[in-house]
RNA sequence: GGCGACGUAGCCAAGUGGUAAGGCAGCGGUCUGCAAAAUCGCUAUUCAUCGGUUCGAAUCCGGUCGUCGCCUCCA
């Protein structure tokens, strides 16, 4: 089965085809950097972030452009009521953005373009835009004229009748009730960063930001945008009308949005105090790796309801796997490999690829995992080393997908550690049981587990 | 009002016309000196609900109820 995706342009699950073989232009709409992120963007991040590692497994040559908003309404405003530089703004959350994407194990993209640093693209879009006869000036503004664009609101299924009612409006955050042209570049206004251009001073409309970009680094017509559900409408939907409009190509081939997160059933918002960045999660003692799990385990077409229980749940899920990795890699076993191991390791490739293939059905490839974990651990006994060396590398080709698997570094234990683990030894063959429990006791409080195997005994940090 | 997603066990969740995956939690057993992990058994005659199509429906169609999102900025 081909890779197939539910998309929205078309509002179907359609079969994947890259423009070029091979080779896959990815767009996600990333940050506005006036604020941290909370872990609903943290959701959409990470999903698109598997998604995209589930590309690169399948061999894609995967172009990642993300790009970064450093200039709008909302950080405008935040500079001017903290009387602060604009840039120290952006560059503060930013830094914070690109710690959390680390952090939750999220792969690079190739390129951040910053808004800021594309003024001219986008001024060269406007200028098209308005050759082609798509875009008019009013006072010191330049909008786009959705009545001239037959597809206008094909993504969304929003019809032209509902929107226009004939005024033109150019701020990002306006009033109820009127609906209609967007602006494209935005005329000086007193207090506000400016850009001296064609168009006289001002600066770019939101939406032209990712039409510019996107097309710079992607071409006129790329295979892949991502974002979140609010963005389709008006976000998506005018990106693709500048874009086309400008062009005469179609802009994007498959739509991807990623449902939204809430919070014990109820949406996110700082008053409800149910507001969390990623740094208040883990303030609060809980592992990058668990968060991402439980981010990226609910399918993205779904609206996801983060609890502390489902997280708590993603912990003991993790341990599960684990454990797995841990008791594999305290093995002894005898030289050689074993068929029907392969033949597992195949059979179960197979099935999470189905899985995956299928819109990115990350619980039921999670489920066909799991299975697999379960049938090697009734053979556990009767692995050969290569056996073992097959199944971690299947393991590490699974969580290039997944990324949940990130390993802390694993240092040694000290001296008088080790010391303690001998004396637990020798106090269990001399079945000094009480001295053996007082010393597992107590390395259990330094945060080292002791299990005892018939190997022999091993040990972990608690998690 | 318009557009869209969705409703499966205590919780999370798969399933896309052939008779309910998987994870977590729970109970009982095996293994273990005891633990941990693993393992075995039990835990939904039923998929919001009512009708229809069909030999056969959680899956298709229609109605009803309910949840969420978008339609203004938001991932």
């Amino acid at each position: 089965m081909n890779l197939r995706l539910y998309n929205t342009l078309n509002n179907k699950i359609e079969d994947f085809k890259e423009i070029k073989k091979g080779k896959v232009g990815l767009y996600t709409c990333g940050p506005t950097v006036y604020d941290f992120a909370h872990i609903g963007n943290f959701r959409s991040y990470v999903f698109e972030d598997l998604f995209k590692r589930y590309l690169i497994y399948l061999g894609y040559n995967v172009k990642h452009i993300m790009n970064i908003t450093d200039i709008d309404d909302k950080t405008i405003k935040k500079s001017n009521e903290l009387g602060v530089n604009i840039n120290e703004i952006t560059q503060k959350y930013l830094k914070a953005f690109f710690k959390d994407i680390k952090t939750l194990n999220i792969l690079k993209a190739d390129i951040y373009p910053k808004a800021t640093e594309h003024i001219k693209e986008m001024v060269e879009l406007v200028e098209k835009l308005e050759n082609n006869g798509y875009a008019y000036k009013k006072e010191n503004s330049v909008y786009f004229n959705i009545e001239k664009f037959k597809g206008y609101g094909k993504l969304a299924n929003v019809l032209k009748e509902n929107l226009k009612t004939g005024v033109s409006i150019d701020s990002d955050e306006y009033d109820k009730e009127n609906v209609q042209d967007f602006v494209l570049w935005k005329g000086k206004k007193e207090g506000e960063p400016y850009w001296e251009t064609k168009y006289g001073e001002g600066r770019p409309g939101w939406h032209i930001e990712c039409s510019a970009m996107s097309m710079k680094y992607l071409g006129n017509h790329f295979d892949i945008h991502m974002g979140g559900v609010d963005n389709i409408f008006p976000h998506h939907e005018n990106e693709i009308a500048q874009a086309e409009c400008a062009t005469g190509e179609k802009f994007v081939n498959f739509w991807i949005h990623c449902q939204h997160l809430i919070v014990n059933n109820q949406k996110m918002s700082k008053s409800l105090g149910n507001y969390y960045t990623l740094e208040d999660l883990i303030q609060k003692g809980y592992k990058p790796m668990a968060i991402r799990y439980l981010l990226l385990s609910t399918h993205y077409r779904k609206t996801l309801n983060f609890t502390f229980e489902g997280l708590e749940r993603a912990i003991r899920s993790l341990n599960r796997i684990n454990d797995f990795i841990f008791s594999l890699k305290g093995l002894k076993s005898n030289k050689g490999e074993s068929e029907h191991i392969s033949n597992i390791i195949n059979q179960n490739e197979i099935k999470f690829r189905e899985n995956m293939n299928n819109d990115l059905n990350v619980s039921g490839a999670l489920g066909v995992f799991f299975d697999f974990t379960h049938q090697i651990n009734l053979k556990l006994k009767e692995l050969k080393t290569k056996d073992i060396e097959n199944i971690l590398a299947y393991i590490k080709r699974i969580d290039s997908v997944t990324g949940v698997l990130k390993e802390e570094e694993s240092s040694p234990l000290e001296d008088e550690i080790e010391k303690k683990i001998k004396i637990r030894e020798n106090a269990r063959k001399d079945k000094d049981y009480k001295l053996a429990d007082s010393i597992r006791e107590e390395l259990k409080k330094k945060g080292i587990i002791l299990i005892d195997t018939s190997d022999g005994v091993r040990w972990k940090k608690s998690k």
